[in-house]
DNA sequence: AAGAACGTTAATTATTTTTTTAACAAACTG
DNA sequence: CAGTTTGTTAAAAAAATAATTAACGTTCTT
């Protein structure tokens, strides 16, 4: 009779974790993760280090899956290596300070904005200043070249603002600006 | 043989949108927008007011498709229909304005992850204080049940300090605290 | 050194997502 | 008010993504 309520007490506890996990991975879908690598890490998160194996009983699919949604965490930086003495397997724990995963998450993703589009936009005005020099080129020609180029070049201190965010979340920094608890006024007002 | 030089020119300068059109659609899909709805808005950029059959005509695909990346573009709060006089075509615009993209993109996104995690957890917690309450439970289970629900519970300031970001990008704070350019000193420093 | 355990890669299959064509509904025009 | 034009919804087709099984290479064990 008690094993029976046990067995349900368990149920429910797993049945709380559950809807976490799925709110979980919901929640970072909407940051372009799919939802089985949102499940994997809502599983790491509440399990632990965990092992391929363990993840493949957790959630009932193949290993080669549970290999590349580690990957997959790991390329966000949400997940990482761990090294338990004496374990021959591979164990893997997901960061569990959403303060931590915030920062691991949007700095990485900021940076490859930052990066990715300055680089497109020098490619681009370096075309678009050749056009403007050539005086043979029509006078509207040139005006949309160097109105592009101007539209492209007021764009940049947006991409600086983000490397400045950026830095700043990694630092911790952003904790300061913005802190944990409302409590804790901003020492500089 | 003006023409000609002016042709190429023309070329030259779509190319240089396409490039930076291109990074915008990869930078959009590193935050799960697809990148058929990337392309979208970078050619709305460029272009500014356009209606359906003109987006039809510039990226040669269907107008449903145009229809439903442009909904998926203003549910990400980043296009806005517009009124244009005496123009029978609705007409659509996209934030060019990269700070208050990042300002609509992110603090819907925010906003949405506190408001579903937050949720999920009130629920997870309501089962697990049931359980915590059942005196017949061995210990064991009920120092599981209280163990997941102050997991639960510490996760929750950073729900709200989520929310006191996305409240800072909203109102635009957020400027203030990381400035736009770096020669902006922050006052109270 | 041979065999087993482990993880990853490759190829195939399955599933989901996206795109298109077709049908429809609403709003405008004359 | 009949006929267009415009935009959306529905159904079908196409494409992209994800998952599985199978094969492989590496490392550990004895």
């Amino acid at each position: 009779m008690a094993d029976f309520h046990e067995e349900k007490a368990r149920e429910t506890i797993d049945h709380a974790k559950e809807l976490v996990i799925d709110s979980l991975a919901e929640t970072m879908d909407l940051y372009g993760v799919t939802r089985s690598a949102g499940t994997l890490y809502g599983t790491m998160y509440f399990e632990g280090d965990m092992t391929l194996d363990q993840m493949r009983d957790e959630l009932g699919m193949s290993k080669p899956s549970m290999s590349t949604g580690v990957r997959k965490l790991q390329d966000f930086n949400v997940v990482k290596k761990t090294f338990k003495k004496g374990e021959r397997k591979h164990t893997y724990v997901a960061e569990r300070d959403f303060f931590k995963f915030f920062s691991n998450f949007f700095s990485k993703k900021w940076d490859r904005e930052a990066a990715l589009n300055l680089e497109s936009i020098r490619h681009a005005q370096k075309e678009l200043l050749e056009l403007s020099s050539q005086e043979k080129l029509p006078e509207e020609v040139r005006e949309e070249a160097k109105s592009v180029y101007t539209i492209l070049e007021e764009s940049k201190p947006y991409y600086y603002w983000l490397q400045r965010l950026s830095a700043s979340v990694k630092s911790g920094e952003i904790f300061d600006l913005i802190p944990f608890y409302p409590e804790e006024q901003d020492k500089n007002e």
